[in-house]
Order: structure tokens, then C-alpha cells, then sequence
DNA sequence: ATGAAAGCGCTAACAG
DNA sequence: CTGTTAGCGCTTTCAT
């Protein structure tokens, strides 16, 4: 009636309670017969481990530690926020912060090789990409330390897993949405990028794109602005261009810096229908934006997700247990003024 | 170094394990002034309940019982996989399905009458509208049964919570897409429900004609079709109204019975532009038309978090602990081609 | 290669 | 009112 334990399966192979943990964790020093005949009455009585007296019983703490870019990114302190609050959350589990300054490999690169091996078991990087931070990782990884990168990939590097959404598919997401809310007015669109030497930011611009010339080809993309997610440089670049540009119809911020993006857009209300804004993220000022209407919809990556599949695909990783190719893909959620949460 | 445990907090303290037990979950028999003392040493330790232990120790099943209409309702279906599948993912939980016609206030009020308060903890319900399915329901809850309702509310019944999205703020975001892509072609909106008798039909219903009103005041909106969740007369119906109205510029189909919806507008290929089209739940279907370009949005509720905060909601009111206000909130999801999982 | 025994942190009788 | 004791299901030495 009750769910059987390991001393049903013992009994039921004949066997002691530590043969059956040992098959039950692939553990050595058991004779193939002894194996396959645990294996078997495991089956026949249904047998599934409980995870919370494991736990119990393993008393150890996976150390993890989380490598985020420093600044006034709303969506960078969200996450911080996030770990800081919910680090208590994970039951054998003990998380760090460390901030570092953002769009700098070389820094980052040095952060990565002061890891301390023996003091941390899997680490989770918003990567910037560039060949020092490549093998900083590599590096890594050869001292037996589990990495993730986590909202800004490096493919082909050594990290095990990405945890984040698809930014190519944000990017089209984004032109999907603005290319038919500004259908009917042709004229030209910005792109506010922060740098293209993040890997999100690249993959964001190509996928928006793609799809805008595709789909909505009576639009002129012009050259993206590098606001490096800095609410004063965007300001400034964007009403710089909105002052030479008289007929800007959209405008993709798919960076941070969304502040900029209003203040601008707040300076040139006079006049002409405003054009339509997609952004990346909500935070208390894009939300705020929608709901003054001065943005039409925000791309958005949930933090409590991405903090939690990383932290899950770590301790699967650090465990050697096995991990499911696309855990830490993370839905793109889009938000309007209506369905805000 | 390591996390304090009720030992170490007993030692502090100068009492018992068992009076730190009782402490710890408000158990009866403290005097006033140990209670405080172990509080306070509680407090000084940083003592954090471990609540794999607990649970271990515990040893306890909460029995919940799910009650689901019936139909081809891809949405409901995939609650019920969903269900069957992580049922044995719950921890110290076990799961029962019922499932009930549709639209069937009578049935569903005789289902909550003979669920057996001996066996059952909680239940989760997708309620039907109706004196007697309230009735049914405030009973239960004098038997101990503790009660959510499911996807669609009963406001002012005395289930405890409920589990689901914001439908009036679902029918506003749904409006405001169609909206948009609508704009610059004005002409008519058919609104294509299941049935009035269900809260989140008629919750939908409302937030989309409220904001299309107001925003969109040059589209006019068709009396709305009631396809029962049913494709085949969802088909039919649509067809009908098809035909009637040459210019239809809008669908917005807020039920199931979606492959209706897809017939029907197949069969109206030819000649002038498709109406834009917003429908609800993601499912292979609504999938593939919006793959295909035959829809433009799908407006989405996540069955996988619908079932965890219901789980996890019953749990916490079983168990007599202290429930978030608004846990069981979930967020609605926006799917176009591009952001698809 | 296998087994016995001692916990992990907490709860639940049962005695005082 | 408070304390003692025996587990929950699993892991981990340490023997054999």
C-alpha cells in the first residue's frame, strides 16, 4: 500500500540495504548477477527513491556561484535581488554573488581564473564574448568546476549548459510586434543596442532583423546605436537621432538603458504620432512606460526562471546526474499594457 | 559554520527537542515564557527549519482530488497529462482525477457531493457557474475539504482560492492585440465563446469588449458565438457568420474549440484579406495556425504552473500553514509566430 | 563484493 | 507543561 523503500527492495533481491544504494547509485563493487537482480525487484515493486531523505542523508552543500555584470541594469539587480532573497530556498545548496564590471572580458576573464576550486563546485556566467573569457572557462572547467553562462551565451565554448531564452527569437518576436503595430506608416526604425560584444545583444539585433526585412520591408532600419545599457548615453544617442530623423515610426531597445529610451521619447512628444516602442525587460520603468502608454510591449525574460533552472541544472550537473539537453531554455514572455503582472 | 538544527536551538534555549518542536509549529502546551525563550534562540541562531526532515519525519500523504470537465478541450487534456505524468512528483502527495461532462453545472454539484471528506484533503475544481455547484462546494467545505477552484472562478462561493489567470485582464490583452492588428481596416469582430455559464468565458468576454470600445472604437463587435467548446459547431457557427458578414476584420475566440476556428477561416481563403485572429491556449493546433499564418496570437495560460500553484496551494491549505494571498495568480502568456517554445 | 550500524533533522507517541 | 525515545528512508563509514 505504501510506497516501497529500499528495505522492501533489499529484501525482496535478498540482499543488504547498502548493495541496493549502491545499485540504486551507480556505485562500484557490485557483481553484475547481484545488479541486475536489484535492478529487477526495484522494477517489480515500483520503487522510486525519495529525494528528501536522500538529501537528508547526503548532508552536503553543493556550492554554486553566480558572475554578474555591475551597473544600474534593472534586470542585472533583479537577479541579484532574486539570488539574494531566494538563496535560502534551496534546500543543500549554498549560493554567492560576485559583480563584476559589465562589458569587460578582461576583467571578467580574471574573475573566472580567481574561482577557487576547491571552495566552489559549479559556477553560472553572464558571459561577454571574447577569446580571454573563452579559455578563463575552459580553464575552469578543467579544474572540475561545473559552468553554465546564463542570459548572454558563448556557444562553443566549454560552459555545459545555457540558461536564458533564445534571443534570436526575441529579436523576431520584437519586429513581429512592432513591424504590424507600426504597419501603414512606413518610415524608419532604431535599434538601441547596449554593445555588440554581448552575445544576447548580437543575437537580439539579428533576429529582429531578419524578420522586419522580411516581413515589413517598407521600413528602414537604421544603424543601431551602442547605448551601452546606460540610461545617459541612450538619452543622449537617441535624441540625437530623433532630432536628425523625422519620420523614426519604431523603436527596439534591446538592451538595457530603458530609462533613456523614455526620457527621450518624453523630450520629443510635441507634434508627430509617437512611434511605436518595443523594449527588452520589465522593470518599475517599462512598466511604468506601458502604462502611461508611451511603450507598446515589452520582450521579457522571468529572473525567477532563469535563477532557478540555473541553479537546478547546476546541481544536477555537480551531481553527475543526468540533465535534459533543453533545460534552461527559458520562455520569451511578451507584456502590453493589459496583461502586466 | 553549518545551519543550526532544532538541537542546537534546544541547547541555546536550556529546554527539550520536543518543546522546540512544539514552537516551532505552534503546538499547544508551551508556557508563555518558554515559548518566548525558544523564539528568541530561534531568532539569535538564525535557525531555519529543514523542511526535507520534516517531511521525512512527518510521513504524512495530503490527498488531493482534481475535477476536470470533459471534451476534446486540448487545454483540459493537457492539465489531465500533465496531472497523470508529475503526479509522482509531488512529494509526500498523492493525486486523484475526476472528470465530469462539461458545462454541466447538475453533474459537477453531484461529483462534489460524493467526494469522501475520509479520503480526500483537498480538492481542485474547474467550476461551473451555478447555485448549485456553490452550494455543493460550501458543503464540502464544512466536511474539512479544502477547495481551489480551477482556471474558472466562483467568486463569493466559499472555495478558498483560485488557481488561474486574470480572464478579465486576458479578454483586455486580447483586445488590444486584435486591436492593433487590426488597425487601418475598420469592420467587424465576431467574439467566438464556449458558453456563458462558465466564469472565465464571460470574464474574457468583457475585458476584450471593454478595451476594444474604448480603443478601437471603429471596430464593431458581432454578437458573440457559443460553440460549446465544441469544433464541429464552432465550425458550423463561424461559418455561418462568415458568410453573413463580408467584412469581418477581426476573430477573437476566447474558448476551446480552436480546429473549428481554423476550418472555418480555410474554408474562406479566397479573395479579401483574412481577419486577424487571436485565440486561447496554446495548443498543436493553435500551434500550427499560427505557424502557418492562419493566426496571429495565442493567448496562453501555463497548465505545467497552473497545476504546481494549485498543488502546492492545497498543500499549504491542508496542512494549516499560511497561504499568499496571491499564490495561485498565474501570468498570461502572449505567443506570435516568433516567440513560440 | 557485501553487510551492519550509526546517523541526517525532525516528528510523534508516550511518559512524567 | 515538558522530556525521552524511537523512528522516517536513505547514505556512509567501517568491517567482513
Amino acid at each position: 500500500m505504501t510506497r516501497p523503500t529500499i528495505h522492501d527492495v533489499a529484501r525482496a533481491a535478498g540482499v543488504s540495504l547498502s548493495t541496493v544504494d549502491r545499485v540504486l547509485n551507480d556505485r562500484v563493487g557490485v557483481r553484475h548477477a547481484t545488479q541486475i537482480r536489484v535492478a529487477q525487484a526495484m522494477r517489480e515493486l515500483g520503487f522510486e527513491r525519495n529525494a528528501a531523505a536522500a538529501n537528508l542523508a547526503r548532508r552536503r552543500q553543493d556550492r554554486l556561484l553566480f558572475i554578474l555584470p555591475a551597473g544600474s541594469n534593472s534586470f542585472m539587480r533583479g537577479l541579484e535581488r532574486e539570488l539574494a532573497q531566494r538563496s535560502e530556498a534551496w534546500e543543500f545548496t549554498s549560493i554567492a554573488v560576485q559583480v563584476v564590471p559589465a562589458f569587460d572580458d578582461v576583467a571578467l576573464a580574471r574573475t573566472l581564473q580567481a574561482v577557487d576550486p576547491g571552495a566552489t563546485d559549479g559556477v553560472a556566467v553572464v558571459a561577454t564574448d571574447s577569446p580571454v573569457v573563452r579559455a578563463a572557462l575552459a580553464e575552469l572547467r578543467e579544474r572540475g568546476v561545473a559552468v553554465v553562462t546564463l542570459v548572454s551565451d558563448l556557444p562553443s565554448s566549454r560552459r555545459q549548459h545555457f540558461v536564458g531564452i533564445d534571443n534570436v527569437q526575441a529579436g523576431r518576436t520584437a519586429a513581429s510586434l512592432l513591424g504590424r503595430f507600426c504597419r501603414g506608416r512606413s518610415g524608419k526604425i532604431v535599434i538601441v543596442a547596449g554593445s555588440m560584444l554581448v552575445r544576447d545583444h548580437a543575437e537580439r539585433r539579428l533576429g529582429f532583423e531578419q524578420v522586419l526585412r522580411a516581413e515589413f520591408p517598407d521600413q528602414q532600419i537604421l544603424p543601431p546605436l551602442e547605448g551601452r545599457d546606460d540610461r545617459d548615453i541612450v538619452e543622449a544617442e537617441l535624441d540625437r537621432v530623433l532630432r536628425q530623423q523625422p519620420d523614426v515610426t519604431g523603436i527596439y531597445s534591446l538592451g538595457a538603458g530603458t530609462r533613456g529610451v523614455a526620457r527621450a521619447l518624453a523630450g520629443h512628444a510635441a507634434g508627430a504620432p509617437r512611434p511605436s516602442v518595443v523594449v527588452h525587460d520589465l522593470t518599475p520603468h517599462s512598466r511604468q512606460a506601458l502604462l502611461d502608454g508611451s511603450f507598446d510591449a515589452v520582450i521579457h525574460q522571468d529572473p525567477v526562471r532563469e535563477i532557478s533552472a540555473a541553479v537546478s541544472l547546476l546541481q544536477s550537473l555537480v551531481r553527475g546526474q543526468p540533465v535534459d539537453p533543453d533545460a534552461g531554455r527559458i520562455g520569451i514572455e511578451v507584456f502590453l499594457r493589459d496583461n502586466l503582472p
